[in-house]
DNA sequence: CTCGGTAATTGGGTCGTACCAATTTTCTAA
DNA sequence: TTAGAAAATTGGTACGACCCAATTACCGAG
């Protein structure tokens, strides 16, 4: 699969520790795995610091490196994982079958928030596209997006009634690797009741934000209102990272 | 400040985006930056894969490093990088003055739940601490705590009433630095509506999650019911990472 | 048997080299 | 003039050496 040496020891690593060969849930030194895995102590270092920031293993100087007594108990929790930013990705891992509705798709100029977003000048459009996503036929998301016209000049309503990340990374080749969100509560508003089949007492999670191309490009804004039962936004932080 | 070297080169990167001193976005390439700055090419590269990962920067192969045009624009979002766990700290930084009133303060036997997530036995016991947080006199979040005795046998109500990560690096020496949390929203129930001044249809956001120590103890499990208009919770997600 | 110093273990940081891969620039030939 | 090949640029991966820092293990003196 991955031709990397360092993802390689990570994903044996990973299979080693799902297979629960470690039972004091401690792995061997850094210097035996260079020479067990015939690498680099640098590789094994590398895949190790990868593992430690997905929360996976703790490293402790002068003592060793141990598994997360929470991921083996609770691998459930640490699915994100199998990660992605994309949205019809995510709600698949339920089992339930995705569907999307499209509300709304037009053009529109960008406004000025959009513009500083987006990186645009005054004079560009963007595509605003507006879609009611579901699970197994219950409404879960509201989901409204803007992408520049000059970014995707071919976008089609048959495109927009799917995945647009799966559009571009099929038949561009490009794929969207980064994004910076913020996740809120809200009251919901009529729209949402109706849409979403939800009463006044009960709100919308909303999740909004940006999601750049590889290369940094702003590729989109979107802003997520949704079923506030289906919203559940894991995240591991490890502060150790600078 | 910092005596590593990497952590030099960062910081004055860093200084250097926030002082506009790169007009075309365009970083020196990596050679260059390792020779101004007299080291190694390998300690630029891990400074810059730092920034990378806080979406200060973005690299691409063959073509060069740029700053993320919205770091610049938008600085505000990118708070979250004098980033912390601790709740007391994260509050300071809206300008207004933080209190804590304490609510509940008892030790409890380990639920089933909390034997798991805090990894402990049968027989162990935890502190339950329930607080109630304000900005500037608005109540605006209710903290429920557990914390394992064994790890910190020697609470009281006095450190209870003020930060206990403050406490715990100030005497103890030991920082959390590692977390996993979930954002959720959800309706307010009596309690929330009474404690946080709101109204039936106002919701609150819900963070609840673990934390842990450096050596990987998972230190305390803790439940934040906020008042929603107080909720902001920020992630920049690379997925290159891997 | 216990305490305390010393050695061994183990992860952390830095340097420098070598080569690879994607992109951009330059040059050459039609 | 221009299209395509070649070279230069720029970040990516891997290796291995060297030393440091935190922790643990060990051993000897008392």
């Amino acid at each position: 699969m991955a031709d990397l040496v360092y993802k390689n020891v990570m994903q044996d690593l990973k299979r080693r520790i799902n297979d629960n060969q470690f039972p004091d849930k401690r792995l061997p030194d850094e210097r035996s795995l260079s020479e067990s895995y015939e690498v680099s102590r640098s590789s094994v270092k590398r895949a190790l610091n990868v593992l430690a920031q997905q929360g996976i293993i703790f490293k402790k100087r002068g003592s060793g490196t141990f598994v997360n007594p929470l991921y083996i108990k609770n691998q459930a929790v640490f699915s994100y994982e199998g990660r992605n930013l994309g949205v019809t990705d995510s709600m698949r891992v339920d089992g339930k079958k995705p569907s999307i509705k499209l509300l709304d798709f037009q053009v529109i100029p960008a406004t000025p928030e959009l513009q500083q977003d987006l990186f645009l000048n005054a004079d560009d459009f963007v595509y605003q596209i507006k879609r009611l996503r579901s699970l197994d036929q219950q409404p879960v998301m509201i989901e409204t997006g803007f992408i520049p016209i000059k970014i995707m000049p071919e976008l089609s309503t048959t495109v927009v009634s799917g995945s647009i990340f799966n559009y571009l990374e099929d038949n561009k080749h490009v794929s969207v690797t980064k994004s910076f969100m913020t996740v809120e509560a809200e009251p919901s508003d009529d729209k949402d009741q109706e849409l979403l089949s939800l009463k006044p007492t009960e709100p919308v999670g909303v999740m909004s934000g940006i999601f750049f191309l590889d290369d940094g490009t702003p590729f989109e804004v979107s802003n997520m209102r949704i079923h506030y039962k289906y919203m559940k936004y894991n995240n591991f932080v490890d502060l150790d990272a600078d």
